[in-house]
DNA sequence: TAGATTGTTAATCGATTAACAATC
DNA sequence: TAGATTGTTAATCGATTAACAATC
């Protein structure tokens, strides 16, 4: 249906997702893109702009329902059925990744924990028995995995990777220090901690 | 010095960085912008383009000098002096990047770990001792801190935030679920997990 | 109806790509 | 010198902002 979206306006989506979420928590019932724009610190050109990529879900006069537009929103971003994840990689990034995903958004859903070490094998991380990656073509058989949490060291990242894109993987949230090569089709989304905390100190140094 | 660079430009510039230091590992000692371009999947003029906002670092007819160019781009990126870092709210996360800043990168040290969870005092996390958030401001006189990382949940982020930047931070490497505003010539670097998992969402509904 | 605010078109601004003269 | 490849200017493309007619 709705295409040619630019990534931009993508990566904007869940910020606004955030912000109408925290109106609806203070029982805030309408709001103009005006007011939105001050709060958000962006133009409301901008906001006006980025909401008609979806659909015209304003009303001439009045501005927006913030639990209409929410859940609008929502259903753009995926947040009207569940996502079944599975991590593989438990070390320190893992299990604080793990935990993550289990408290902290319902969409999500954390089926499995792999890793190669045999020490951690059968140990229980957020609730779930770690498994090791030798397990993982079998469990993919009988499960259903909808996103890759991949918290690795880089140098195995990119194996793993292809053995689970030839599992049927189709997206991976890729926490390892390179850029995966996947095949089209495939989706990446990076965390890049590293690259994140060199941007800041770069800015730190054009600060002085 | 140089100024007015665009932020697109800077967050290329630590991936640059990642792949030059590959190509020093690899014992490679040249390379010009097309060959790099096709290893990372950008346009040739982009890299030349990118990399003359700081410098002419190439040589006609050569290419770059790899090990010059890393070098070159570390010192932008500030990769020249030691930032002292502490993370403020030591939970799974908070492990996770107390344990990622120590090893991952040379530039950066963890000097502190702080918690407002009193069965914590004392125990140790990455070899640094957990203390009280009450003790902050008897630490911050005595300690040199150029980059605070958040990683709390974000009912507490914005007082916690305001706090440490009345005690003369500039630099917040945010975790938490929610945009701080600070005032001018103070830098957050945000890291919104949820927002990074629900981009990979939407993604994956465009798929099918 | 009058006022408010959207949806949308047009104008501007910035970033990316192409082209090529300079030069190693 | 001839070939290669940069640095840089110009052209294109895309994204943001401004403006305003449509309409609730």
């Amino acid at each position: 249906m709705e295409k040619g979206i630019s990534p931009a306006v993508i990566r904007r989506m869940p910020r606004y997702y955030r912000y109408l979420g925290e109106l609806l928590e203070d029982g805030v019932e309408r709001i103009s893109s005006n007011d939105l724009s001050r709060r958000m610190h962006v133009t409301a050109s901008q906001i006006r702009q980025d909401l008609n990529n979806f659909g015209g879900f304003g009303q001439q006069g009045y501005g927006y329902n913030v639990q209409f537009l929410y859940d609008e929103i929502g259903k753009i971003l995926g947040q009207t059925h569940m996502n079944h994840v599975i991590l593989v990689g438990v070390g320190n990034l893992g299990q604080a990744i793990a935990n993550y995903v289990k408290f902290e958004k319902l969409s999500f859903k954390m089926i499995g924990l792999f890793d190669i070490d045999p020490s951690k094998k059968g140990k229980e991380v957020s609730g779930i028995k770690i498994q090791m990656v030798d397990e993982l073509e079998e469990f993919m058989k009988t499960h259903q995995v909808d996103i890759v949490a991949l918290t690795i060291p880089k140098e195995s990242a990119e194996p793993i990777a292809r053995r689970l894109i030839e599992l049927g993987v189709k997206a991976f949230w890729n926490f390892a220090h390179v850029d995966l090569d996947v095949p089209e089709g495939v989706i990446v989304e990076n965390v890049h901690l590293s690259d994140s905390l060199m941007t800041l100190s770069y800015n730190i140094t054009k600060l002085k």
